[in-house]
RNA sequence: GCCGAUGUGGCGGAAUGGCAGACGCAACGGACUUAAAAUCCGUUGGGCCGUAAAAGGCCCGUGCCGGUUCGAGUCCGGCCAUCGGCACCA
């Protein structure tokens, strides 16, 4: 017997059959407004997945988990009669491409090519109902230059705080505009990963490593570009609210974006002063010193010439030293003493000036005060150092008020004397601001987007340095809308130079734009070309505008709240992409070019999918399953239902070759259903299938199908509404080879089906239709069916009965039946006379058409 | 350390405050078969009582401890474990 027999069904067959049907006919692709086939009547769905980085490896499980989930639901809404977006594409710019060419000297852009025909060839196995039409890729340069574009649409733009959004930068009236743009250009102490020869984004460095590759990174100054994303802080915090996400992405986001209330507050030294930001101003009274970042730049001013020695060392000191060194040496508070003095504003004590790696220059000011007897941090320093601690909060309970830092009464503080810490908050900022000692003031961790890399597989940016008329100084200047694209160069050696300076450096001729003007050599991060994907699928094809603003205003706009429908992806991207994005859609939204503020209205992250020991999946541990080997043995409809199957798709869970198995099992089950083997070998329509009416069980089992399936379908729970369908199948076997199958049921059931095993369902409902005539079509055009209530109700239920919450008995009894009938059928019931035999009924709970609780 | 998620049979999981374990896997028993595969049927949370065997009966059970309720896997409080995020953010 050959191995073609041995398959439950010949999916190997009608799979392939399937998929080159819905190629030829095109029958996924969604028609633009304006477009042949465009029918203005129907609403709009936007299902979006987070398009893949086309990586060597290929596909595996994880990704067509969440694929196969908006595909299900993608399929369904076309159905339900959405105008259905559902695209897919490549996120195609990365470090591996670049470090396959430095090793190979293949150009990146043909491996990607190859990489991207192996993931579509996969994707297409699944049967996965893609608009192929739509398909985009970040590295063509059709669409990198509209990223580019939007670079100019950043650089050419600044933040009003006064309108709270994005303007053209002519509308910026002051001298300088450089010093407000989105987009600038900065001299920072960037995360320098020499490994890499690249710097990275906060975003990417973990643990003091590069998230890719876990290369040490250390800190060192260096001109980059950088992106304003902090003047978004507080829309990207508040408009948060609005969006249906998960409420953990939402709060991942708040405490990336960090926001602090707070004051600020001077302290005078000398003819200077110190600003200091702090949460909690109702301590000023106990600041018994000050301590500066180590790179803050009074600290030059200010340091004695005792103390200057020992105040360089440190500096150089903390200079050296990576991220990774300071976190790990984080247990040990260092610091030293500048030999200055500030004046504490409310006690007008003279009190010292230190310098310690515990205050970050990059947040709030870069200064504190010390408030020992009320934060942890500074009570270590000043245990360490012998700083006075004063206590200036009571708390209510009986801690100890030293190292208190909850809220409480304030003490030792005369101008707040016995107010609660939030009214001293208040009141302290008020009598502050008053003096012109300082002033209310909010705060944000969230930091400027370093937005350059030292690469060469990226996107180039479309800015020129022009000499200055001194002739020593250079100055950036965008170049004009109709230069784009800027297009990379070749190159024979794509190898970081590793002195910070760019691999496109390397390129003399394209470097050399003018007489006087030499182009940027840096490249834009990978997160460029996923900031904004979603709006060109909306118009992939469009030359004339990044998007067109009629595609735009149906796809994105439409009824409150608009945006993207439907957006599946995993939770890595919580502060990542995901923040950028909504960035990037905000700054476009502000200068007109889109419809609404916010790209992803509705957000679902799929849960990571384990090997079979339960562990993660990877090369080394050897547990990596390959989607083309489930689908070679089990077939495309199997391998998607068994990932939907496997649990709720939020959830982490492992995965089971003996459940795809399971999952194969009960769609050969459907097929036998309807149809049969006959001698020769080949399926035919089963006989058993006829033009009969269904029994009121069958059709009360096939209208609690659909109630379900559809239910589930809405909510994404996808494996409760495979086992529904498994329990109608169950139920729809013939018990002795006799009854007949009702065709009617069979459709409705295939239909409900669709979504999940596809070619499964339009090869039954095909054969359905050659015998029965259906009426009319695919089964992807069909509607989707509506379930009728009255045909769920039955005639009898099983009413419980128990005695104190324990279940005694069951009985059957109509559904109209009374709370009082019930009751009396109850208490009539021999067994339970028998256990209430002698003792007092003191009460009775009924729950109609459920149970009577008898309490003894 | 802080924040968040999760904890149910041998396994994946299911249960608007109302019969815990749907559906599936695995296991065991049976049918078909020369045999196997495939398929089909049945049993399957634990313990105890009962019986020749059945039928049947009782008790325990959703991480742990407590509470609310006629009734808790579900609600409330406290703890424990695992996973994820943040981590000197003033």
């Amino acid at each position: 017997m050959s191995s073609e027999r041995r398959k439950p069904y010949p999916f190997d067959r009608i799979e392939p059959k399937w998929q080159s049907i819905w190629d030829e006919r095109q029958i996924f692709h969604a028609p633009n407004p304006g477009e042949k086939g465009f029918d203005p009547a129907k609403p709009k769905f936007y299902i979006l997945d987070m398009f893949p980085y086309p990586s060597g490896a290929g596909l595996h499980v994880g990704h067509p988990e969440g694929y196969t989930a908006t595909d299900i639901v993608a399929r369904y809404k076309r159905m339900r009669g959405f105008n259905v977006l559902h695209p897919m594409g490549w996120d195609a710019f990365g470090l591996p491409a670049e470090q396959y060419a430095i090793k190979s000297g293949q150009h990146p852009a043909l491996t990607t090519r190859e990489n991207v025909a192996k993931f579509k060839s996969q994707l297409k196995r699944i049967g996965f109902s893609y608009d192929w039409q739509r398909e985009i890729n970040t590295t063509d340069s059709r669409y990198y230059k509209w990223t580019q574009w939007i670079f100019l649409q950043l650089y050419n733009s600044w933040f009003n705080p006064k309108t709270n959004k994005a303007e053209p930068i002519k509308t910026y009236r002051s001298k300088n505009p450089d010093e407000v743009r989105l987009a600038y250009v900065a001299d920072v102490a960037v995360n320098w990963c020499p490994e890499l020869g690249t710097v990275l984004a906060n975003e990417e460095v973990v643990d003091g490593k590069s998230e890719v590759g876990g290369f040490p990174v250390v800190r060192r100054p260096m001109r980059q570009w950088m992106l304003r994303i902090t003047a978004y802080a507080e829309r990207l915090l508040n408009e948060l609210e609005g969006l249906d996400w998960p409420e953990g992405i939402k709060l991942l986001q708040r405490n990336w974006i960090g926001r602090s209330e707070g004051a600020e507050v001077d302290f005078k030294i000398d003819n200077k002063k110190i600003r200091v930001f702090t949460t909690r101003p109702d301590t000023v009274y106990g600041a018994t010193y000050m301590v500066l970042a180590p790179e803050h730049s009074l600290v030059d001013l200010i340091v004695t010439e005792e103390q200057w020695l020992a105040v360089r060392e440190y500096r150089e000191r903390t200079a050296r030293k990576s991220d990774l060194e300071r976190t790990e040496l984080a247990k040990e508070k260092t610091g030293v003493f500048t030999g200055a003095y500030a004046i504490n504003p409310a006690t007008n004590e003279k009190i010292p000036i230190w310098i310690a790696d515990y205050v970050l220059l990059g947040y709030g000011t870069g200064a504190i005060m010390g408030v020992p007897a009320h934060d942890e941090r500074d009570l270590e320093f000043a245990r360490k150092f012998d700083l006075p601690i004063r206590q200036v909060v009571q708390p209510l309970g009986g801690e100890d008020p030293i190292g208190f830092i909850g809220e409480g009464i304030a003490i030792n503080s005369p101008v707040i004397d016995g107010l609660p810490s939030r009214e001293a908050i208040r009141k302290i900022t008020q009598w502050l601001e008053e003096r012109g000692l300082g002033k209310g003031a909010i705060n944000y961790k969230l930091r400027d987007w370093l937005f350059s890399r030292q690469r060469y597989w990226g996107e180039p940016f479309p800015v020129v340095w022009e000499s200055e008329p001194d002739g020593l100084h250079r100055h950036h200047r965008a170049l004009d809308e109709s230069e784009l694209p800027v297009v990379p160069p070749p190159l024979d050696d794509y190898k970081p130079t590793g002195t910070g300076e760019p691999p496109l450096a390397k390129a003399k001729d394209w470097v050399r734009y003018s007489e006087k003007a030499t182009r940027e050599t840096n490249v834009m991060p990978q997160w460029a070309g996923s900031c904004w994907y979603y709006l060109r699928f909306c118009d992939p094809q469009n030359d004339k505008r990044f998007v067109g603003e009629k595609a735009e205003k149906y796809w994105m706009g439409g009824n409150k709240p608009g945006g993207v429908d439907l957006y599946v992806g995993g939770t890595e991207h919580a502060v990542l992409h995901l923040l950028y994005a909504r960035f990037w859609h905000k700054v476009l939204f502000d200068l007109g070019h889109l419809s609404k503020p916010e790209p992803f209205q509705r957000l679902v992250n799929q849960g990571i999918i384990l090997g079979e020991d339960n562990q993660k999946m990877s090369k080394s541990r050897g547990n990596i399953v390959n989607p083309d080997d489930v689908i070679e043995q089990y077939g495309a409809d199997a391998f998607r239902c068994y990932e939907m199957f496997m649990g709720p798709l939020e959830q982490m869970k492992p995965w089971s070759m003996r459940g795809v198995e399971g999952v194969s099992r009960f769609l050969a089950r459907a097929w036998r259903l309807m149809m049969n083997e006959n001698q020769a070998g080949a399926w035919e329509l089963s006989a058993a299938v006829q033009a009969v009416d269904p029994t009121k069980e069958q059709q009360k089992i096939t209208h609690a199908t659909i109630k379900k399936v559809t239910g589930d379908i809405e909510t994404l729970s996808f494996n409760t509404a495979i086992s529904q369908m498994m329990i109608f199948v169950n139920a729809f076997i013939p018990q002795r080879g006799t009854e007949a199958i009702p065709v009617s049921a069979m459709r409705t059931f295939l239909v409900l089906l669709n979504p999940f095993a596809p070619h499964l369902a339009s090869e039954l409902w095909e054969t359905l239709g050659a015998k029965f005539k259906n009426a009319g079509g695919d089964i992807t055009e069909q509607k989707w069916p509506d379930y009728d209530e009255s045909l769920l109700i039955e005639d009898e239920v099983e009413i419980v009965v128990q005695i104190n919450g324990k279940v005694r008995d069951r009985m059957k009894m109509s559904i109209l039946a009374s709370e009082e009938e019930m009751k009396v059928a109850a208490l009539a019931n021999p067994k339970i006379q028998q256990l209430i035999a002698g003792q007092t009924v003191r009460k009775t709970v009924t729950v109609p058409k459920k149970l009577v609780n008898i309490v003894i």
